[in-house]
DNA sequence: TATGAAACCGTAGCCAG
DNA sequence: CTGGCTACGGTTTCATA
């Protein structure tokens, strides 16, 4: 992995600081919120894309919407060499699976998983995380309810 | 709190499915895709932003590039009364603090807590955590790495 | 709800200062 | 980086079905 440098001043913070806010927000809006020209911020987006600044734009969906009501975390014990992370690279390809992440102190994961409801989570533990060679345990924690769930970041000045 | 009806069909879901990996898709292109008219397609997505199926368009910022290089769960054993969330809400005003679920079995919350590194943590939950009446303990879990991070949800067809 | 025409406006590219 | 310019095409509205 090369050490990058991302070099970014005050102006990209702001841009990112709106952008991350209201991703669908146009050049122009921008513009004048920062007293520019249209031109200049289009130049400053395209490089903080270019530069893996801005990794990509979402839409945030409510998952009640579609019938995702059941959100988990589940601590997964593998037995992996340290490094090689072959088991969280096959938990990562699961689409339920939103995040996994490995973590200090049991040589193990932690991912976040939703799904219809218990049933769908049963399943799924049972006919996908149960093929997965290397699992030696789980240990599942329900959510009840969602106070926040963001992926806002603290930008600088 | 009331029963709220989606009854979205299969264009919204492809609608969906589109703005979830690029919200800065144009209603052209979204129109384009699906074989129909470009104000059709404006009309669905405005119902869809109405009716809270789509709940914000953001920009993923690389942590790393803004230097929040230390991601934490933490698991807080709060007092709080059941349903009352007192700590949650206190929890989630925290924007270092990215998600505050409400979780099962230990009268607790799972947060997860974005800071540049482990000292920018130890402070913050010196100065900000402890400062939060009615957290009885915690348990910090430190990331070691992340395979994966998505918001995207499994869409219905 | 979807379409298609028309007016409007933002985007992207350019270049001079 | 600004500002002026242009061509293009996307957005939005509305009448219509």
């Amino acid at each position: 992995m090369t050490k990058v440098e991302y070099n970014l001043d005050h102006v990209d913070y702001k841009i990112l600081r709106l952008m991350q806010d209201n991703a669908r927000i146009n050049n122009a809006d921008i513009a004048r919120e920062l007293s520019m020209a249209p031109s200049a911020i289009l130049e400053r987006v395209k490089k903080l894309e270019q530069k893996n600044v801005i990794l990509q734009y979402n839409a945030k969906i409510n998952p009640a919407a579609i019938d995702q009501k059941l959100l988990s975390f589940i601590f997964i014990k593998a037995n992996d060499i340290i490094g090689e992370q072959k088991v969280g690279i096959l938990l990562a390809e699961i689409p339920e699976v939103q995040e996994v992440h490995d973590i200090a102190g049991d040589d193990g994961y932690l991912i976040k998983v939703r799904t219809a409801d218990s049933t769908a989570l049963v399943d799924l533990m049972r006919n996908t995380l149960g093929k997965i060679e290397g699992i030696i345990s789980t240990r599942t924690t329900i959510v009840l309810q969602t106070v926040k769930e963001e992926q806002q970041l603290v930008i600088p000045e």
